[in-house]
DNA sequence: AACAAAGAGTTATAGAATAACGTCTCTTTT
DNA sequence: AAAAGAGACGTTATTCTATAACTCTTTGTT
């Protein structure tokens, strides 16, 4: 079974719209910075457009050289961590400890850790949320007296469409 | 229900004599070094006493900090990075991503990628290797065509010592 | 002893992240 | 309108993490 949810994450390993992905999202942002009474400042709109440019997850100092090159802004890296963390904070994006790398949150609206397939061919990050992992993990913890805070699931394989390929 | 092994790793959090650890790690490691016909050289077998030190995952600079002043080695990042490197790829210690550190594998005998509940404040790190986790994680793959090759499951919270405490 | 190969030392550099401080631009208050 | 304050961003420097490339040494083998 698929929910929709599911449906709309796994297309980053399918030929789509991407243009449509980026578009919605900086809207979702809009709407969300706007309810939640925090600013998206240009910078921020920015980072956020570049962390969406595709669904691979970007680092950092590749965001700092677009700002650099392209947009020609001067532009030190903590200008960039900064509005990364203004954009982590607000369930905008999302950090890949594994990669050090950042990617789009594919549902902002309520607060969540994603789960993460990352595909080690095309680079992609399907962001899933998958009560029964959590739950699997939260009861294998209460098994030893642990109380959960905060999951990082990354997991690396090939996607779909990279399978196909090989 | 606790296995032997959750039970063993659980210890992590507890008193417990840990000289015994510590012992049974280096030993468990000259037995299957010699049984893979690898060298678990003296610097190896060092780095791994020092990230059993404790149960609390190690940054590479710590290990290196130990071996330039307390064993008065002339040591620079490669070579406690090799030695990691090593000891990685045969399964003696894993590597915490979301902390850059690392641990020393409660289970070396064979290969696996471990789950890990890590303490916010003792900073433990508790090894699991639960086949529902993955078995769940696999799932959710599955259903969106993702091949899974390697999970990092690293939960952060607060073990069963901690909450007491608190 | 000679050799090849693995291990470890050495130097330099790349990559990721943050600290500390200054400046500018708003808004809010008076 | 002037002053005060806060938030955002610029700037400089530094810390932490990791690897590349080369050299020398040790070890096991012939």
């Amino acid at each position: 079974m698929l929910t929709p949810f599911t449906a709309k994450a796994s297309l980053a390993c399918l030929p789509h719209d991407h243009s449509q992905c980026v578009s919605s999202a900086l809207a979702d942002a809009d709407a969300l910075c706007a309810q939640q009474g925090v600013r998206l400042t240009a910078l921020r709109r920015r980072v956020l457009e570049l962390v969406w440019h595709s669904h691979k997850p970007l680092g950092a100092y590749d965001i700092l050289a677009v700002l650099s090159e392209t947009d020609g802004r001067r532009a030190a890296p903590p200008t960039v961590y900064r509005a990364l963390d203004f954009l982590l904070e607000n369930g905008l994006v999302h950090r890949i400890a594994s990669l050090n790398a950042f990617v789009g949150c594919s549902h902002p609206e309520q607060p969540h850790q994603g789960q993460f397939l990352i595909c080690r061919q095309c680079h992609a990050a399907i962001e899933l949320d998958q009560d029964d992992i959590s739950a699997a993990i939260v009861r294998s913890a209460a098994s030893v007296g642990f109380g959960v805070e905060s999951q990082t699931v990354e997991i690396v394989g090939l996607c779909a469409s990279c399978q196909v390929a090989a």
